[in-house]
DNA sequence: CGGTGGTGCAACTCGTCAGTTGCATAAGGA
DNA sequence: TCCTTATGCAACTGACGAGTTGCACCACCG
């Protein structure tokens, strides 16, 4: 299991998280388009598509002279997997107090 | 289900991160044991502690003169979510596009 | 062949936030 | 009671990051 930390902080971004839902629910999308959509710049969305690209939350593909972005959902299996972590060790101390009372 | 955000930018700190899954790992801790065990100053921590409480990532509980805290996994139920509704956002669209070809 | 729309790169501003230091306060223990 | 130890509050610093503007470039369309 790698660290979740980078897509994390992907996600820790309230327009970065708008434009990720934008993309697994509406389809794939260029940053134009996006930056009509919501209430940033261009620029600021090509930053952000460049990162959750980074991340692996989001895939590029030209399209002509167009730079189309598509979600990747699989990228959200880093968070999945931390939290399954975190909730098994949980379980393992629950476990091992349980243990210590029953002796 | 609430917003996800209050939540996400809490775990985007890896610090915030650490004292938490230390917290999940091996049980309630003060601020100042946690500050001997992490590279920071207990300040820093006493304030990662309060974010986290702001959150429901974390419970607060005084014994005597010292301040324990001790993790509430339930707080991430918050992210899980969040990748669910993700996740059937995401089937939706890939249903709708399946029947798009069936017709 | 002009021009229009779509990208990319770079510099800059500004706000937020992690972390620190310093001081005040209060509660246990010897 | 004195001293140690745990906490809380406040001010300050430094850095990272989101967002903007400006400019250059290039592919497609009329």
């Amino acid at each position: 299991m790698t660290d979740p930390q980078p897509v994390l902080a992907a996600l820790a971004d309230p327009t970065r998280r708008a434009v990720f839902e934008r993309l697994t629910s509406q389809g794939p999308a260029s940053a134009s388009l996006l930056a009509e959509e919501l209430p940033v710049s261009r620029q600021a969305i090509a930053k952000h598509l460049g990162q959750l690209d980074a991340v692996g939350l989001v895939e590029r593909s030209e399209q002509g002279r167009e730079v189309v972005y598509s979600a990747r959902v699989a990228g959200l299996g880093q968070v999945a997997g931390w939290l399954e972590s975190v909730g098994s060790a949980w379980d393992t101390r629950l476990e091992r107090l349980r243990q210590s009372f029953d002796a």
